[in-house]
DNA sequence: TTGTATGCATAAGAATATTATGTATATTTG
DNA sequence: CAAATATACATAATATTCTTATGCATACAA
């Protein structure tokens, strides 16, 4: 597991592009599908998740359907014609984002140097 | 500009990571060299950078030089010996955080429905 | 029957940022 | 030369977004 500060600001991208690759998904199964494309790697948490969710569902980005299964509810959300463009949005700019980290985190003395 | 949601804990190692390449730097001086870097991309806050170099200092992971340039006082920073330990391992982790995001990030359809 | 897994949700608290403000000197520009 | 911009530090109020803890409930395995 990583430091979870890093995961900050990340988590509803990260919703949002498994939503944009997949019909629907409900919390629950959201959780156990990041835990197994990242190897365990990132756990989310339910305090985290849910409120994410609903804070998506909230501004208009994911739409909501109950479905029962066996005697319990599982709430599937899927994308909105909105949500599917921010989805969209959201990956592009996280994934600019990470180059330009790493521009910072790969940079040598030297270039440093150049105009210290 | 991004999204400010996405700097969320990376800046402390942002600034370990700075402070690793060169000798010392001041809090004015990290902002615009991050600005530099990420050709604009990236624009530290003195309200986020200050206190972040100050909880750094005070985890004993920064010492500080003050400086009289002309009229005025810089604050230098510089990584002690137990800052220079923990830029490697924040670098190290920020750049498997990295690697593991983009797993969730490329994953396509058919991988991503693989196991759903 | 007791723990683990599944499935949802919320509340208290911590961490970390934004925005605004304050103080002060130096330099550039109209 | 006055005013705006740049340099340089700092903190307070507020917002956001997590973690941790708790609660409820069903299903299944040891």
């Amino acid at each position: 597991m990583y430091s979870k500060e890093l995961l900050k600001g990340t988590l509803k991208t990260i919703i949002l592009k498994l939503l944009s690759e997949s019909d629907q998904m409900y919390g629950y199964q959201i959780t156990q599908k990041v835990k197994e494309i990242t190897e365990g790697k990132i756990n989310l948490t339910e305090g985290a998740l849910y409120p994410a969710l609903h804070k998506l569902e909230a501004d208009g980005l994911l739409s909501t359907e109950k479905i029962e299964v066996g005697n319990r509810v599982r709430k599937y959300y899927r994308l909105t014609q909105s949500g599917n463009n921010t989805a969209q949005e959201k990956v592009e700019e996280l994934k600019e984002f990470m180059e330009t980290l790493k521009s910072i985190i790969n940079i040598s003395p030297q270039k440093l140097a150049w105009s210290i």
